[in-house]
DNA sequence: ATACCGACCTGTCAGC
DNA sequence: TGCTGACAGGTCGGTA
């Protein structure tokens, strides 16, 4: 389901809501292929452990796990613990990075819910925490995904929120590939995905077929401040609301994003009044002016 | 190396 | 009512 903005809001409320709480049992569902890692494996590694931060990684939910700190519910992890620890002796006691990776596909959502809630179909992993309440992976079309890691996770790609101009326009130099595949490419930047880049493209007037490499200096600006300003609104409104959208407690965005072109084939553009149109690049439905986009 | 295209899944909706 | 086909926010692996 999320692009960025989705995942940034999710994370944001998962910040919030379950940082320092513990993970005391979890269950998994028998789907092979929604786990990278094997459940037995999850399970050695998230049971018993606390939820120490979760941070957004291009699309993908990244939870530092830490094993050796009791739980103290609702608070932050304990920092007067572990600057003892540093004072003690010159070498930090040798700690295993964990962490637990989220990838939610196109319909993965991350519930937390009181455990006697309804529990939805295409649930496939609960966890149950020690404050009583259950984080659950829902995804009815599973392509989500979920593992475990032993060192720090980490991804191609730049997050688009932080490249610099001169960076990001050296991402398309000499490519032929339509620039919309090129926003879509995860290993160039990471978290723009079919929604956000047809919006970016709209506004920076830009046709998604043209050759990434031919972009002009303004056009290449251009898309760099439209690709930045289009993130930064989704995610001060809390990502966009389409269908099957639900937030970490389940609640649909609150607000939508006002779309500009996506969806709204045969609508007239809102700067022109052309008929919007749409077709089919690198294998994904494209949204455009064919007035305004050159 | 790069780029396209089908495959992976289930659900929903439009049209007949 | 119920069937069929198109389409859906993503990524991967095979092939050209």
């Amino acid at each position: 389901m999320p692009e960025l903005p989705e995942v940034e809001t999710i994370v944001r409320g998962l910040a919030r809501r379950i940082i320092g709480d513990r993970i005391d049992s979890i269950w998994t569902s028998g789907k092979p292929q929604t786990f990278k890692s094997s459940p037995a494996e999850i399970a050695a590694m998230l049971e018993g452990a606390r939820l120490a931060a979760v941070r957004r990684m291009g699309k993908h939910i990244v939870f530092d796990l830490a094993a050796e700190a009791a739980p103290v519910l609702g608070r932050a992890p304990q920092l007067a613990q572990r600057r003892g620890a540093r004072c003690g002796s010159r070498k930090p006691p040798a700690r295993l990075t964990s962490q637990w990776i989220v990838h939610l596909g196109m319909t993965g959502s991350l519930l937390l819910m009181p455990p006697d809630a309804d529990v939805p179909k295409h649930t496939h992993l609960v966890l149950r925490l020690a404050s009583g309440r259950e984080l659950r992976f829902v995804d009815p079309r599973r392509f989500g995904r979920t593992w475990v890691v032993r060192e720090a996770f980490t991804t191609p790609g730049t997050e688009p929120l932080d490249v610099k101009l001169e960076s990001f326009a050296g991402l398309f130099r000499g490519r032929k590939t339509p620039i919309k595949s090129a926003l879509l490419n995860q290993k160039l930047l990471r978290g723009i995905g079919n929604i956000y880049a047809d919006e970016s493209l709209f506004r920076a007037a830009i046709r998604p077929r043209r050759r990434a490499g031919t972009l002009t200096r303004d056009e290449l600006r251009r898309l760099y401040k439209s690709v930045q300003k289009v993130l930064i609104e989704a995610i001060a409104a809390g990502g966009t609301s389409i269908s099957d959208y639900v937030d970490s407690e389940g609640e649909s965005g609150l607000f939508q994003v006002r779309l500009r072109v996506y969806g709204r084939t045969g609508e007239p553009c809102v700067r022109c009044g052309t008929c919007l149109k749409r077709i089919v690049v690198a294998g994904r439905g494209t949204h455009y002016c064919p007035t305004c986009q050159k």
